[in-house]
DNA sequence: CTTGTATATGTGAAAAATCATATATATGAT
DNA sequence: ATCATATATATGATTTTTCACATATACAAG
């Protein structure tokens, strides 16, 4: 993982907020991203596309819905660094995280693995 | 410090291995950073700059040169990300430092404080 | 098969970041 | 005062990134 690249991925705010989100919450589908993000669909999926082509994110297929989660093979740094970052910065997701647990119909998740 | 203002301060080449070598010297001038980077003086001075005003650097002038170093009171997390980015990512900068080494007359530092 | 929901992607426009070049300021040496 | 070195900044051009909107694909339900 270059960390050039690494950081070019963090240093959009829509990227970013996905990438703490999904660190909270260990798995969110596009849906679920983009109620907590106030955001367009086809703009959360692009950031998410871009995310996932620089490895940083793994998606699943689920039924209709695809979930992301933090890749993780990273680099010890790498994953550092967002559990960090997630973790010292609380605050800056308070309004996405409301936003969130404001959601009615979240999709049921079904563990991928059983 | 902002989450986002401190990434788009990682998210380019030469603001990252700037803070880098930095991180790895201590201090540095903008002439040494010239050269360990082989790049233009004002492309250097520039995102120096930048970085200065985004309180991640701290400059202080002695006779004609400007010593650049991290900024010490920057929060713990970004400290933390500074450290661990610098530690894991060293061959990154190997020709940087190679450069930086190479480098005949170096301007004599002079502490600070005393 | 049709409809509705979830997600992905193509396209051209707009905005933001970066760059090279020229120039200005400050310091030290002669 | 003049010259050389170190650093900073202005400017306009270029490149990169981001965006909105339209559209395509996939799946589930009826």
């Amino acid at each position: 993982m270059n960390p050039i690249q690494f950081y070019k991925c963090l240093s959009d705010e829509t990227r970013l907020r996905c990438l703490m989100l999904i660190e909270n919450e260990g798995e969110l589908c596009v849906c679920e991203l983009t109620e907590a993000l106030a955001e367009s669909q086809p703009k959360v999926s692009r950031h998410l596309a871009q995310l996932r082509q620089c490895e940083l994110l793994l998606d699943r297929k689920q039924g209709q819905w695809v979930y992301y989660r933090i890749n993780p093979t990273l680099p010890d740094w790498a994953t550092s660094v967002l559990r960090q970052t997630n973790e010292a910065n609380q605050a800056f997701l308070k309004e996405n995280l409301a936003n969130l647990s404001r959601m009615g119909d979240r999709p049921n998740r079904v563990a991928s693995c059983c």
